[in-house]
DNA sequence: CTACGACCTCAACTTAAGTTGAGGTCAAGG
DNA sequence: CCTTGACCTCAACTTAAGTTGAGGTCGTAG
């Protein structure tokens, strides 16, 4: 797949997209079966992404960078239309909803920071007592499976 | 297995230890695999546990709440006396470690959410001149699997 | 001495976010 | 027209941090 010579063509191949978003072959795969993303196909079935696919994908980044996960990040972006770019609108309700989690996750870091500083000294650690014991037993309901530690707020 | 009657002995069984770490019995038995912690067997196969772990744990707890794998405590850990307590010397040592990589998170997320507020605004997002795009692209080397996303600094 | 709860091991399953590989098709330059 | 590189699907594997279940033993109260 040689460039189409001059003109940018108005359809992406996963291969462009992949170079222009940094995000690998296999991961624009599996994003198409989790749903956060779609694509039309060739008569070869081959993918052919809209441009907006780019501007989507950068927002699912940077949700994952702020440690969202993929199904949330799906369910936030599921309402609003599939194939069609994320609307400065969108991006503005979205971005507001996660500063929030952001937020959490660094009012907990800071805290257990504080405490761990002021735990220096003093390498008391008892269950009942130290400010780091008691309040960490949050994650405890969730059912089996790896829990993706950091994640505090929710 | 009711408790031995009155005197409190110097030896815990796991679910004791289960009870006043707030851990579960199946984790602790994955610790222990995992090398973590340490114990002694009775002559009927079943654990036996210093006091000393208790305090142990606490450390791992906290560490984990710092998201720390569980890898890196153990290689932490594996420097001092595998069964016996840990000393406040050496919390001292782990927490001033451990402290560094709070902070580094706590840098990373700020950075995020302080660019995410600049761009509320400007929905740009391009790969090439939006703050929150660029530097973001980290992680990336790795080798297969679930990447831990929240743990910037290394 | 027997029942019952606590304990033992080992293997298989869970979730997240992908990667890797096998086996086969598309499309465009030469 | 044919060869290559890009693409396709599907299944299996990866890591982390455990959980769940099967099948069997320990130990103590009654």
């Amino acid at each position: 797949m040689t460039k189409p010579a001059g003109a940018v063509s108005a359809w992406l191949t996963v291969g462009e997209v992949a170079e222009r978003s940094g995000v690998s072959v296999s991961a624009l795969h599996f994003y198409e079966r989790k749903g956060l993303i779609a694509s039309m196909r060739t008569g070869g079935n081959q993918r052919r992404f809209p441009r907006g696919v780019l501007r989507r994908i950068a927002v699912i980044k940077v949700a994952q960078r702020a440690g969202i996960p993929l199904g949330e990040i799906a369910a936030a972006l599921g309402g609003l239309p599939a194939g069609s770019p994320v609307q400065a609108e969108d991006w503005q309700r979205l971005s507001a909803r996660w500063k929030e989690d952001i937020e959490a996750r660094i009012a907990d870091l800071t805290a257990l920071r504080d405490n761990l500083a002021g735990c220096i000294g003093c390498g008391c650690l008892s269950l009942g007592e130290c400010p780091l014991r008691n309040p960490a037993d949050r994650l405890a309901a969730g059912g089996a499976g790896a829990r993706l530690l950091p994640r505090p707020g929710i």
